[in-house]
DNA sequence: CGGGTACTGACACGATCGTGTCAGTAGCGT
DNA sequence: ACGCTACTGACACGATCGTGTCAGTACCCG
């Protein structure tokens, strides 16, 4: 019987962290059994019992990069009182532009992109989850006064399309200091509107 | 001897067209050739001998792709004078949140995504190039003054990360309200900003 | 009519895929 | 010592993949 990934084993975590260092260089989409159980030194056979089948090795992958996201995300919830949008995604910004992280992006990217093409299987929902995920840790940045408000609901939209746009940049570009630029063009935007009595 | 993109025949628009229908509801990551072919009425042997070979087809797909984003960017470019960012903003979010539209950008995020990814084969540069294609139509939306600034290149940068953000968020929630009203949002926070000569 | 160009069908080849089967081995509690 | 649990190796199976080979058919130009 596979082990579920509520209940992993020492040596399934073990496998699964070398398993997601693979995928991070590889990518997720034409990854395969028998390369990927070669490289982190184990066997097709082995992948199998731990994770029942490919998809659900797939999908602890996924559960595995969305673990390192909502990591950050958690940060950012843990000030006593609400920092504001602007603030917020400032912190957001620095996190996505490091370079240690694009491996993890453009995993993300893939898996968002695979998400929405195919809906069913191990990617579906995922691209919808992160939204989600998002969206609510924003949400809890926000003032309580605005946090309720559909004025609120559309700022936090906003503030989160404009980070994942210019991450879309970056990883296709690299040019950080002009995307870096933009963010902070946004930014101050957004502080001079919130100024102005928007 | 394979036919070039360069020098294509009747049959093989004919055939491309009807793959690249194909495409946008299935997708270009698990796409193979026999059921491609047996679902456009053709066979492998047929496609093998007008693109070359798998690769040569992707391509000729993405390129097929590309070419329906660039007739919307020739339209922008259409106006005898500059429009500004914010009016040109607002109609490629028209273009953007359009229903008819979903596959194909469904499938623009998958190749950019993949693109990023795997940056050989015929996937090659396709994140690149859509970034430039949009920030030089852009460029070409700005006021002459403006257009060759620092500032002018960070407002259009801004501009399209806001765009592609909000494109992300609405191919994974289909919430084209609250989207939509990001985007009017920013257009607002644009021109105001813009007026208090930022 | 004759020949070249454009296209198509049928089939086979080797590679690789996910997965199943059968047999182990190591360690640990009793 | 024993059995139970956790894990692993070797190998085979059928499916599907991209692609190559050999043969056509249809049609236009001379």
């Amino acid at each position: 019987m596979p082990r579920s990934t509520a209940n992993p084993s020492a040596r399934q975590t073990e496998l699964l962290e070398a398993a997601y260092q693979y995928a991070l260089t590889h990518g997720l989409a034409d990854m395969s059994l028998r390369p990927l159980a070669e490289a982190i030194g184990s066997s097709t056979r082995v992948l199998m019992f731990l994770f029942g089948n490919k998809d659900g090795l797939l999908r602890a992958l996924l559960q595995r990069a969305r673990t390192e996201e909502l990591a950050l995300l958690d940060n950012l919830r843990r000030h006593e009182q609400p920092i504001g949008l602007a603030a917020a995604a400032e912190g957001v910004w620095a996190w996505l532009a490091a370079d240690d992280h694009r491996p993890l992006l453009r995993l993300w990217a893939e898996a968002y992109a695979r998400s929405l093409v195919e809906p069913d299987g191990p990617w579906a929902g995922f691209a919808r989850s992160t939204v989600d995920d998002w969206l609510n840790v924003l949400a809890d940045c926000q003032p309580r006064a605005e946090r309720d408000t559909e004025e609120g609901t559309v700022h936090r939209t906003l503030t989160l399309a404009v980070l994942r746009g210019a991450l879309l940049d970056l990883l296709a570009t690299g040019d950080e200091s002009r995307v870096t630029a933009a963010v902070n063009q946004q930014l101050a935007l957004l502080r001079s509107g919130k100024r102005a009595g928007d």
